[in-house]
DNA sequence: CTAACTAAAGCACCCTTATG
DNA sequence: CATAAGGGTGCTTTAGTTAG
């Protein structure tokens, strides 16, 4: 369904002649991209009619000035309804923010809307279409910063004037569909995974996971959430970006502060067991 | 071989229901 | 109404299985 999708990026001096691009005034997500006086910003937006929305977005009204968009729209109708765009919207503005490469000039974070798992599974798809493209297009929403001390220490010793890559874009062979999606709802835990094709299990940004962890909890696990504080990815058990894990066990671990087994924890939007599913 | 992962047994606690 | 019985959940522990 997603491949019904549709990505223009347009220029803001020729927004005008976009008006004519093929279903652009249909519903849709955006990205406004621009420079303030020393940052990259980005704008995450979705409206029911896009072209309209863009026009809307003036220097007066904004209080600032994008210079090119990024435009998701679908060739199939009723493809992006208003839930589904909403999702989407949510969906990247927490991404991007978790990356922290771009400002994001949106005023309030997106609110999230609910959908069946189903849904969610293909818009997961769209999302990772449109980490792809952004990346193939320049734009560095997504990358990850790579460890300074590392590279450092791998360097050769008369290498003090090789220039030290300050960030490495993911490789595309990375990006891999999302294949499932699973739950863990017990008391005060609400987490959301992803399986993609490459066998990760990506537990979401927003998930919620366990206040305290046990005796039980393998050590690892507890280091992990541990350093995982202090690197600002948990606040106030909420995780802010997506970490991934390698095996489903772990990730349920991590998530519920105790030893236990993902197979059977996790379940799927009709409450069947990760184990079955994944059989 | 070792470490990691999974399954399963069992304990403790809490909530609900039955019974005197 | 009080207490006992029963069931479910959360957690620990142990042991078997698999991967590196």
């Amino acid at each position: 369904m997603y491949k019904s999708s549709i990505t223009y990026k347009i220029p803001k001096d020729k927004l005008g002649l976009s008006a004519e691009l093929d279903y652009i005034a249909t519903p849709g997500i955006y990205l406004l991209f621009g420079k303030d006086a020393r940052e990259k910003f980005v704008y995450v937006g979705e409206a029911e009619d896009v072209y309209k929305r863009l026009s809307q977005h003036t220097p007066d009204k904004d209080n600032y000035l994008w210079d090119e968009a990024l435009v998701f729209v679908s060739s199939k109708k009723g493809d992006l309804d208003k839930a589904r765009i909403k999702y989407l919207e949510n969906r990247l503005y927490d991404l991007i923010a978790a990356h922290k490469n771009y400002l994001l000039k949106n005023r309030n974070e997106p609110s999230n809307s609910v959908l069946s798992a189903a849904t969610e599974e293909t818009l997961e798809n769209i999302i990772l279409d449109i980490k792809q493209i952004t990346e193939v297009l320049g734009y560095k929403l997504f990358t990850t910063e790579n460890n300074p001390k590392r590279i450092k220490a791998n360097l050769p010793t008369n290498s003090s004037q090789t220039a030290i890559p300050k960030k490495v874009t993911e490789p595309l062979t990375k990006l891999k569909q999302a294949r499932y999606i699973f739950y863990l709802k017990e008391k005060g835990v609400n987490a959301k995974c992803i399986v993609d094709t490459n066998g990760d299990y990506i537990v979401t940004v927003g998930s919620v996971i366990s206040k305290e962890v046990t005796k039980s909890l393998p050590d690892k696990l507890k280091k992990m959430r541990k350093t995982a504080v202090k690197q600002g990815k948990i606040k106030a058990n909420r995780l802010t970006e997506d970490i991934s894990f390698k095996s489903a066990s772990t990730a349920a671990k991590f998530v519920v502060g105790y030893s236990i087994n993902g197979r059977k924890a996790w379940k799927d939007g009709n409450g069947r067991e990760l184990g079955e599913v994944l059989a």
